[in-house]
DNA sequence: TATACCATGTCAGGAAGATGTCAGCTTTAT
DNA sequence: ATAAAGCTGACATCTTCCTGACATGGTATA
């Protein structure tokens, strides 16, 4: 288990160094958000542990950006204030768990524990649809081994269609789960991903079928 | 389908009333346990739909005392995320199932009638006809097994004639269901309508029989 | 900071499909 | 046999959907 720590209170970050350590568990350490980017898209950790009151850029906006390039790695979230808007936020810019300062070493290490085995747990878990192959895990696909380089809404369609094979979804069901509730989009929105996915399927057996006026059925062509 | 839903985020709150309202099941809506606890003990309910995180007094306190004076209405529990300490908390207070923030608002409504279903001691949401079997939560039919393709008008057609077997529809009956008032249309489009359906039905054991200056009649053949 | 780039939404025009109308034919009741 | 009702093929019209082009806003790069 390979770990980030990005925490800018020195003897708090080293202390928890110290405690890893000796749990069997060395983890690096950073302290701005600047250092966590380079770090990240440098190394690949399994984990990162995140205090969320740095200066400079918010820990908010690192989590964000991650989560918007498309980055599912567990990030653990430290936060100094119990306010429940803290915790949401976290929760809500894709954090996969959060604690709040003090907190008991142990609770951490616990937690840091429960999150690698929860993303370990699903990690050989692949849809198979003929020569189609999405893996949940790292929200990849490839068609015929070859990989999609799919943008982020269009990996959101695909892993919806996916997990609702001969199933028809309507438009409101898609918006449903691709925007949230006050974002503006036109139905075309819609639309014109699916014409961009389409073409990325273009070869593979999964064929997305419109039915006019009630939505679209993703079926396995054979 | 009598449900109350239990949820302090207005925005959140009122987007899932439309949406169950399109699906044909409208729900109350309360935004505090307070107000949850009258409205349960005055009228009766199918299903409680409950964000655990409420401002005040918890889900959890709602749900542990409804159930310690023997309440056992079904219970669908809202977390803000997976958080297993919730998940496990919510099942252990006697919630029948618990859905994390964010879900597709589908997902919602197919627990909420597998819920309902449980109780009823129903099978599932289909309507069955021989060898045709119309799935209510897709509006989709197949013949044995094989998917019809059904255009919008001949799906309302449909619809109508399952929900009304063995009982005489007349052409106006069927037109106030499938036209709003001031539509312009002739009693034709009707007919046109229901040759394209029958065609549709040719090797499905729904019959619908024409009674000759009444209207029309489904019924299942044996 | 300025620039280029990329993802994604909007717009508009066109293509494909759905549905109503008409007209002529078939069926049914008397 | 006749008239009324219903059925259906052909067509016109209107919707919905698709897609290329462009706009926008955010992010990386110099």
């Amino acid at each position: 288990m390979r770990m980030l720590l990005i925490e800018d209170n020195d003897s708090l970050a080293q202390s928890i160094q110290v405690y890893f350590h000796n749990e069997g568990h060395p983890l690096d350490w950073v302290n701005s958000v600047e250092k966590a980017r380079s770090s990240v898209s440098l190394e690949s950790f399994d984990l990162l542990i995140l205090d969320i009151n740095l200066p400079g850029a918010s820990g908010f906006q690192l989590l964000q950006s991650l989560r918007a390039n498309g980055n599912r790695i567990p990030v653990l979230v430290l936060t100094a204030r119990t306010e429940i808007d803290d915790r949401v936020s976290a929760l809500d810019f894709g954090a996969d768990d959060y604690l709040a300062k003090p907190f008991d070493f142990r609770e951490l290490a616990a937690r840091c524990r429960a999150l690698y085995r929860r993303e370990r747990g699903k990690a050989s878990n692949d849809i198979l649809c003929g020569n189609l192959v999405y893996d949940l895990a790292t929200h990849s696909a490839t068609v015929n081994g070859r990989l999609l380089e799919l943008r982020q809404r269009e990996r959101q369609l695909l892993e919806l269609f996916l997990k609702n094979l001969d199933r028809v979804l309507t438009k409101d069901d898609i918006s449903n789960r691709l925007y949230d509730f006050n974002e503006a989009y036109t139905p075309n929105a819609i639309e014109q991903t699916l014409t961009r996915l389409r073409k990325q399927l273009a070869n593979s057996s999964l064929i997305i079928k419109t039915i006019r006026g009630l939505g679209y059925l993703a079926h396995v062509d054979d």
